[in-house]
Parts: structure tokens; C-alpha cells; sequence
DNA sequence: GCCGCGTGAGAAAACCTTTTCCCACTTGAC
DNA sequence: GTCAAGTGGGAAAAGGTTTTCTCACGCGGC
């Protein structure tokens, strides 16, 4: 028995008896034959390996994609380099050199902010390279969450459930997303209540609570806040003021990071940014770059989902 | 100029004049030369890959590891394949065989829990396997925290500054890891208090210190808790009830996962499972094995650190 | 002046697949 | 019976690297 034919009837290729054919395959599965996937790559020019590279150390972005794009990929027998380079260039650049000596189909690039690229430059590779939830470079893919419409799902929601004074507690306005959320809340909630600009923790969502409440006049019905735990930090607050959540105030996070989310009390309501749903689609267009099938070059904007808990009331 | 004298000059082997040597090698490096990683590991066996396997969806315990492992393995060249496998068998034999089928040098399994196995089985394999914070095999090599030394170190911190009535407030006692924490509590802190088993959240800490504060008789005056967010649950109880952390109680947490240790106010103190070091050391065994260097088998068990912030006091 | 040895460089095999090409044999038709 | 076409199987090359082996040449010693 020869090795071409041997090749030949396991792959469903080539011209031979059908008997032939099977006996082969039995016997493969016989002694657990597996192909050397290295042996392969080096005639295919494909690893069937794809590497992801990221700066976010928690992984809070960074897990949720991982896990769309092996989904994604896993049943094209794909498996994922996962590079964590913190934001030191010199890393990425030996992870980068490493990946590509390993022959990688593509690369994805993650982050943890929409408006920051990596320390490391991808445009000149000759493997494909996709960007997911960072900032991409002229002519690439790169898809992002649609913080715009998140917001506006939100705020919308509040007023649905006759909400009339919303305030926006949120981030540093250095964030694009700070800006596009506050946009768009503006847009929908008008300019009644102020912005409130700040820091990602739950103490500012805790003193800016205390900023609202001193001021003289109404009160805010309604908070919605850039991400969970500033919006934990503002029950907390406001559970402190004595003020109940949901009946005299609702609130509404972004992130749905369910680890903060879940276990305020009462559950946050929020905006979820379907970052699996991006790794999967980011999975696939690196899949479909890496065998040559056209892609757009552009921004995807993925639309977010409102996940509704208990701190709307409702 | 051949191919052979090419390879021997950038890998310093073979004789050959030194001019010639630096000559090819001035040239590599004018053109960019990189040796085809594929090619190289179909000859020498090795992949310089490794795989990490975990069923942790969250990330908590994973993410440290792997930052571990890719720290410590870096340096010799080795990527690590991410698979999270959940808790589904078939999806798990598939990332094992993806794994095998490119040759990686050996796989790292890890978990969430020191008392559970991954859901498929690794020890037959032709490529060493190493466990971390999960259960291995017989003769296998495990490297897990010390909990029994943790909590030792966190009970007696709460000795050494004056608490005497310290309670335990953990999860489930099926948990290898509670039982043996509870074990040394006992120890240190004799059998004044209770310990009150439930589950590991937010709430429960919540809801034990209710039934603590509910009962007759002198309260606690130091609470060490199972991991950090019973001891979130505990402290906002705490307020609730008007008692002052840390004037009147001291609290001790476990994990110092970061995003609920030090966003609690006041921070918690809580001891660290040393998880990344824990990845590291799983790193460069996995390595030694695959290099072929004896390594003893057994169970590794790494101390813990006490991590001190404000929830003590003094 | 010849032989042997040492030195520098290249040829070839090996790693494991896939794929192309070719050969031999069978079968059918005339 | 002969030829053409078609069919089943094998040989060989390719992919990029490392390693072992061989070869040619120059130099020193006798």
C-alpha cells in the first residue's frame, strides 16, 4: 500500500476502487491515524491557526471575543495563539514575530478601547489582519461595537417606561465612546440633566450621585451610566441617600459585565455589547481573508442589546 | 551559496570560515530572514507550542495562569493555544485532538476548581500534560495554591491585630478548597465562632451576616470570608447595619480579584492565590517535560500571599 | 614531491503530507 | 485479435529546514 494512496483515500481525492477507499479509512481509524497538521501546513501554506493579540489585561473584552471567534473557527479546525502584550511594544513585536514564524492564517487585534490602536504595527503584514474592538489602520476591517445606538437603546427604554429626567453619568470624554454615548443620549433625552465626566470606577459613580442629589431642584428619575460599575457605585449611593432603585430611580449600565451587573442589587439593567457576537464575526472574516475570498475594508458597527434586569422597575 | 551553509551559518553549527558566517548572516538580516516555524518543527519534534486548556468561562483563574505561562515561556519562544472547552466533553476532545494534530509540546489543563477534573481525559497522551489549579491524573505533575496556608495567614493577620471573635463565612462545603480552609480556621481560630457554609456570591455574604447579627449574644469582631465577593456581600451588610468596617470589624476576603477587592469600600484585604507565579512554574515544567527532563510527579501546592488593604484596619 | 590531514563548503536525506504525473492493466468495441 | 479508452494504483516532487556525509582543496611534514 502506497502513501499516495493511502493520502488519496483518506482526502476523497484521487481515482480508486471504493473497496480501496474503505479499507483504508478503516484501517486509519483502526490505529487512530491523525495527520501531522505541521507536514500539511507546509504544503497547504495553511497552519489552520490564527493568532489574537491583545492589551486588555483583565480580559473583560478581550474573553468574550476569544470565545466568539473559537466558536466561530473551531469547527473550521482553526485553533487561536493567544498573545496578551499588555502595552509594551517590545512584547508585541516578539509575540508578532512569533506568530508569524508559526505561519499564522491572520491575525485579529483586540483591545479594550474603541479609540486606542496597539503598540505594534499590523498594516504591512503579509497575513490578513482584522481588527476587533481596537482602532484599525487605513483599508483594514475592523469591527466595533454601535455604542451610538446602545446608548439610544437605553435611553430610549428609560423614557418607554416614562422616565422624563435622565441624567448620564460616564467616563473620561477623551473615550470615543464617551462622546458617541452622551450623543446620542442627548439626542434622545435632550439636555434637561447635565453630563456628568469621569473615571470607569464605582467611587465616581458614587460621588457623582452625591453631586446630583446636592444640587437644589428635582432630582434626576433616571441615571444612565457609561458602564456597570459606575452604575453600581451610583446604587449604592443613591441606597445610601435612601432613594429606592428602581421605584424612585431608574438605572441603566453598559457593559453587561455580568460579574458587576448580576450581583448589584437590584440587577443592573444594561447595555450588552455582543462582543462574542463580534469575536465570531472577526473569526470569520480573518477565515475568509486567509483564503482569499474578497472582503470590504471598512467599519462594522455591531448593534448592542438591551439586557433587562430589575433596576428599571417596569 | 547552498542552503546548507546558510542553515549552519545562522545556527552557529558546522565548520565554516567566519567571514562566511557573518556574511550570511549580515544578508538574513538585510532581507528579513525568518525560518519557517513549520518546516523547523517537522524536523525537530518540537512545535514550540503549547496548549492551554480550561473550562473557566470567566476567565478569573484562567487569565492569571496564562499570563503565567506566556511570561515564563516567551522567553524560549513557545505560543500558547487558548482553548476554553465550558463544560462539554466533545468540544473539549476536539481542541485536544486539534492540539495533537499540530504537534504542540505539551498541554497545560486547568480549571476553576482544585476538586474537578476536565471533562475529558489527558493521560494517555504522547505529549506531557500539567495540571494547574485543577485535579490531575495519578502520577501526574498538579501545581495548586496552598489554601490551608492561606487561610492560616489570614486568620492569624486578624489574631495578630486583636480580633478575637473571628467568623468564617465561605461557600460550598463540597468545595475541596473550603473545606480546607475552614480546616485551618479551626485551627487558628479554636471553635468560637461558626462556620456558616452557603454559596459564592454577593448575596450570601449579604445573607450571613444577617443570620450572624440576627443572633443573640456578642457579634463577631473580624469576619474572614471565602472569596472576595462574600466579603463585598458582608461589608455592604455591614454598613447597613451602621457597623464600621474596619473600626468594628475586620474582614479578610480570598482571591484578590481586583475588580471586587479593590473597588469595595474600604478595599479589601484578602489573600492572594499567587496565580500567575502558579502559571509560570506550570510554564517552565511543561517545558522541562517536553525537553525531556525528569520531573518529579506530585502535587505542588505554592503558598499565598496576604494582600493588605483597608478592610483590617491598624 | 607525495601523502595525509584538516578545513570549508555543498549534496543529500529526513521530517510528513499532498498532488501531479505516469504506467500497467482491464474492458469494450470493432 | 487489436487498439483505444478508461481505471486503479504507485512513483516522485514539492514544501523549508536541519543534519550527516562526502568531496575538493590546500598545506605541512617527511
Amino acid at each position: 500500500m502506497s502513501i499516495s494512496t493511502a493520502s488519496k483515500a483518506l482526502n476523497d481525492t484521487g481515482r480508486m476502487g471504493s473497496e480501496t477507499r474503505e479499507r483504508v479509512k478503516r484501517i486509519a481509524a483502526e490505529i487512530g491515524y491523525r495527520p501531522n497538521a505541521l507536514a500539511r501546513g507546509l504544503l497547504s501554506k495553511r497552519s489552520f491557526t490564527i493568532g489574537l493579540l491583545t492589551n486588555d489585561t483583565y480580559g473583560r473584552f478581550t474573553l468574550p471575543v476569544m470565545a466568539g471567534i473559537s466558536d466561530a473557527l473551531v469547527d473550521h479546525g482553526v485553533s487561536v495563539f493567544l498573545c496578551a502584550i499588555e502595552d509594551d511594544p517590545a512584547l508585541a513585536q516578539i509575540h508578532v514575530d512569533a506568530m508569524l514564524d508559526k505561519q499564522v492564517d491572520g491575525i485579529i487585534a483586540t483591545g479594550k478601547r474603541l479609540d486606542r490602536r496597539l503598540p505594534v504595527d499590523l498594516s504591512n503584514l503579509h497575513v490578513p489582519v482584522v481588527y476587533a474592538f481596537t482602532e484599525g489602520t487605513q483599508n483594514s476591517v475592523t469591527f466595533r461595537s454601535d455604542d451610538e445606538q446602545g446608548a439610544r437603546l437605553a435611553v430610549e427604554w428609560l423614557m418607554k417606561i416614562g422616565r422624563r429626567r435622565v441624567a448620564h453619568i460616564t467616563g473620561p470624554q477623551e473615550f470615543f465612546s464617551v462622546r458617541e454615548r452622551a450623543g446620542a443620549y442627548h439626542e434622545v433625552a435632550g439636555h434637561r440633566e447635565p453630563v456628568l465626566y469621569g473615571v470607569w470606577s464605582e467611587s465616581w459613580g458614587h460621588e457623582a450621585v452625591e453631586q446630583l442629589w446636592k444640587r437644589p431642584g428635582e432630582k434626576p428619575d433616571a441615571l444612565f451610566c457609561g458602564n456597570d460599575q459606575i452604575a453600581r457605585g451610583a446604587v449604592d449611593a443613591l441606597r445610601e441617600r435612601g432613594v429606592k432603585v428602581p421605584q424612585d430611580v431608574s438605572l441603566i449600565g453598559f457593559d453587561n459585565w455580568e460579574i458587576v451587573a448580576a450581583q448589584t442589587r437590584p440587577p443592573l439593567t444594561t447595555v450588552d455589547m455582543e462582543l462574542k457576537e463580534l469575536g465570531r464575526q472577526a473569526g470569520l472574516t480573518v477565515l475568509a481573508l486567509a483564503e482569499g475570498r474578497p472582503v470590504e475594508p471598512g467599519v462594522r458597527k455591531l448593534p448592542c442589546r438591551l439586557i433587562v434586569r430589575q433596576s428599571c422597575g417596569g
